[in-house]
DNA sequence: AATTCAAATGCATATTATTGCATATATGCA
DNA sequence: TGCATATATGCAATAATATGCATTTGAATT
């Protein structure tokens, strides 16, 4: 039960579930959920691991990058049972259409520089992490 | 977008998913919810107008009675979905079993009185409303 | 009209969640 | 070993949520 709370809850929030959205796409790091939503490295990086803590993703490390995928093979049906309502629910909205054509454009080049329209470089000067975004 | 996100944050409750269970046995006054779960009356009532104001229930007036009960037509497909599930992974929950049990038990006698092991009644002595329970 | 009673709600308080900022951790490379 | 860099996290401020108590609402009965 305290499970079944706990996935909801962190499923009840817009984006959280704009992230999975992405993860439906292709596995993403940190950097690219970053890019795509616009949003602080420190946000990205709490949503995935907040997906994670509820055993929703896997996490694959490659060099310095941490790469996170949707566990396909949930061994609880129920959660697929949900996640394929969500989904579903998911496909009517253009938020997560729009995220995924950003994603195509989102690159692996860290969280110091967020891509707006494809062009600038938004790095503090002083700092090389915990970004200024919402 | 919205409303699958406030759906799921409704349904990030374990009070408000065991209530979810006993109306998928049956129709339910606020008194008879306060009776199974044990929870003061103001509680129980905004359980329920949570669940309703998402569209998930019925409300029916019976004299002064505010019966409620699961939308089962639901249009949107989504919420089926999810419903079905939440109500899978609560199959294997112990307290919704018992829950069951005590709505057996439970009667419309209104709010003042709360059966506890179908015994006493537990109301104060100034007021009617408002119970004292969690 | 006044009373009774089930349910709803305003308010105050307590608890929990969110998020930016700064810093820590950990990995790869020179 | 030391530096650069991608991610994680402690802390603090703010926001959202939950809930008890007291009161109100509205329907039924007298």
């Amino acid at each position: 039960m305290r499970k079944l709370t706990k996935l909801l809850k962190v499923l009840s929030d817009e984006s959280r579930l704009r992230v999975l959205n992405l993860l439906q796409e292709r596995e993403c790091c940190v950097c690219e959920v970053m890019q795509v939503m616009e949003i602080s490295q420190s946000k990205a990086s709490r949503i995935l691991s907040a997906l994670y803590d509820t055993g929703l993703l896997n996490l694959r490390r490659e060099g310095r990058w941490a790469l996170y995928s949707i566990d396909t093979d949930q061994t609880k049906n129920y959660v697929n049972d949900i996640l394929t309502g969500i989904m579903r629910a998911l496909e009517s909205s253009p938020v997560t259409k729009e995220d995924l054509e950003r994603l195509k454009k989102a690159e692996r080049i860290g969280p110091a520089c967020v891509t707006r329209g494809g062009t600038g470089c938004l790095a503090s000067k002083t700092s090389t992490a915990g970004g200024t975004l919402r």
